[in-house]
RNA sequence: GCGCCCGUAGCUCAGUUGGACAGAGCAGCGGCUUCCUAAGCCGCAGGUCGGAGGUUCGAGUCCUCCCGGGCGUACCA
């Protein structure tokens, strides 16, 4: 049983021993921070003082008295909290169970293989990702990860516009670089897309046909937009790679056009009388749901706006069965979302279906000219380049080490030069020290496999930092939890760098070799770590190297 | 104006469902290597948690107002 779960029993029991009431929910549990706190302290007194109209701390004091379970060694009432102190023996328990479940500590079964989706990225091809995808990637990964660690049946998903006004706009600016190319002064458009990757297609394509597109025809239209969106697709294909992170599902604008979709949900919508005409438009009445405005739905020229296409694409993903989805997406989204889950609402579709994780904008400090950035003014660092100057594991750690929904200033200089105290290194340089032990280990003869540590004789671990170093490890599962249902990887990194921050410490003070029969119970403690440094890393995308 | 987010040490940020004297990393200063990788360890210094009220036994955490910053407020996506 993990510790937590021991408490609640412990306490539980007192607590029926003295007749008391349960609190509603959980009894509350800590993890205090000072040790003469014990190892597990709860503030349940606090929540039955009202009820029982007594002090906290004699309500403490009664289950102090009361509690009787073999996994405490003392319990102290302090306060009015009570503070739980475990024997060694039970903390060692823990380690045993983790090596009993291996490589699978920290899953859970709570999705109970039930269909999720995580749609990011989503980007338009209208260029190249820029580092802030970079965010929507790395971000939108872990969250795909850590819910399949938790029992989901997980999609990601990415959802294409590659029609609409924007995509004009793409295609005259390429043919604007492509006249260009052929000396003539055709300017892009004040609106269009002025960054130079557009250029180099515009001379290919210029050498390619020659003068065949003098005027912007329609047939000039169709044919750019066509190469447009197919290149551009070429350049995300390539920044997707170099994050590495794959999709499993694509899914274009103009499906759900042909399939009727978007006009049946439409007429849906219509039905349940929160559709109004105005301007030869179809508005929808979102005022009168406490909204800041009425959205445009269908345009007056009867195509629909994004918003409507966007309503009936998730109409179409509670359609394709997923339980649950969760869109990553950025600020600039909130009102659309707000939009989005009011439709669903009033089409009568679960609360709980769609979720959002909102991530605020990357800023780029010590990139003179892009530190806001524009995918249209061509003022950008693309994603492609950003990691190969830094690599892979830096790129994708930095992304989701702040929590979401704050504003993510990315030091490049800072990651550059910093590769020595890099937090990224810091927790990959501990699972290499672990490696490394166990090469050493294995040539000493001493037991490395999973098999045969988790038979091994615990009792030599003693230490208070092997024991403090365990009930980390207790926490593994938890952290996960937290972290995918609070849409918050950043969890797992500050959960990584404390557990490494333990660990380095412990190695420097302690060796691990050669100390008879204390060598194979560490071993045993660093094979559990190990696992979860590994878990941890793989989870957000990142190494687990065995040589630095 | 309205909506959402952010405002914690010089810098970048953590801080469970409100709880026990506010934490980490970097930057600064001073130490540590016959031994499992020094991409490490030990120590010092550094904060009226943007401000003012309020709720509570208890507020960085919840409520109200104000200040500062970001994003949105399109028949763009």
């Amino acid at each position: 049983m993990r510790l937590e779960a021991l408490a609640r029993a412990a306490i539980a029991d007192a607590l029926r021993r003295l007749s008391f009431p349960s609190p509603s929910g959980e009894i509350p549990l800590e993890r205090p921070e000072k040790a003469e706190y014990g190892d597990i302290s709860s503030r349940v007194a606090f929540l039955l003082a009202k009820e029982l109209k007594r002090p906290p701390q004699e309500i403490a004091g009664d289950l102090a008295a009361a509690f009787s379970h073999p996994a405490f060694s003392h319990v102290e009432a302090v306060g009015g909290f009570l503070n739980l102190t475990l024997r060694p023996e039970a903390i060692r328990e823990v380690l045993r169970q983790i090596l009993a479940e291996g490589e699978r500590y920290g899953e859970w079964e709570l999705g109970k293989r039930r269909p999720l989706q995580v749609e990011f990225v989503s980007s338009n091809p209208t260029g190249p990702l820029t580092v802030g995808h970079g965010r929507q990637a790395a971000l939108g990964d872990a969250l795909a990860n850590l819910f399949s660690a938790l029992g989901w049946e997980v999609t990601r998903e990415y959802y294409l516009n590659d029609e609409g006004r924007q995509i004009e706009l793409l295609a005259q600016s390429l043919w604007a670089r492509y006249r260009q190319a052929l000396g003539a002064d055709v300017p892009v458009p004040e609106d269009g897309y002025h960054g130079d990757y557009l250029v180099a297609i515009g001379e290919e394509l210029a050498s390619e046909w020659g003068d065949r597109y003098p005027e912007w025809t329609p047939e000039a239209v169709e044919a750019f937009r066509g190469v447009a969106v197919k290149r551009m697709m070429g350049m995300i294909h390539e920044d997707l790679a170099a994050i590495g992170v794959s999709f499993d599902v694509w899914t274009r604008e103009g499906d759900l056009h042909r399939r009727g979709l978007v006009r049946e949900v439409f007429e849906a919508l219509k039905d349940r009388g929160v559709v109004y005409e105005k301007d030869g438009a179809h508005w929808m009445k979102s005022t009168e749901f406490g909204l800041a405005r009425d959205p445009v739905l269908i345009r007056s020229d009867g195509t629909p706006t994004y918003l409507m296409v966007d309503i009936a694409y998730h109409v179409d993903k509670y359609r394709r069965g997923f339980v649950r989805v969760v869109d990553v997406q950025g600020a600039d989204h909130i009102e659309e979302q707000q939009q989005v889950k009011l439709a669903l609402r009033i089409l009568g579709y679960p609360e709980e279906f769609l979720h959002y994780c909102v991530h605020q904008f990357v800023t780029l400090k010590g990139r003179e000219g892009i530190e806001r950035m524009s995918t249209r003014a061509g003022r950008f660092l693309r994603l492609k380049d950003l990691i190969e100057e830094l690599g892979r594991d830096v790129v994708r750690y930095f992304m989701v080490r702040r929590k979401p929904e704050a504003h993510l200033i990315f030091d490049m200089e800072l990651a550059k030069k910093t590769s020595v105290e890099n937090p990224v290194y810091y927790v990959q340089y501990a699972h290499t020290r672990i490696a490394s032990i166990f090469r050493e280990a294995e040539k000493a003869g001493e037991p490395v496999t999973r098999h045969a540590l988790r038979v091994t004789d615990l009792s030599p671990l003693t230490d208070r930092d092997e024991l403090a170093l365990i009930k980390e490890l207790d926490r593994f599962p938890d952290v996960v939890r937290r972290a995918a249902e609070s849409y918050g990887p950043h969890l797992l990194c500050e959960y990584m760098e404390e557990l490494a921050g333990m660990f380095h410490p412990y190695y420097n003070r302690v060796r691990i070799l050669g100390q008879g029969g204390a060598t194979p119970a560490r071993l045993a403690l660093l094979y559990a770590l190990r696992a979860v440094l590994q878990k941890g890393l793989s989870l957000l995308g990142v190494t687990a190297p065995e040589v630095m």
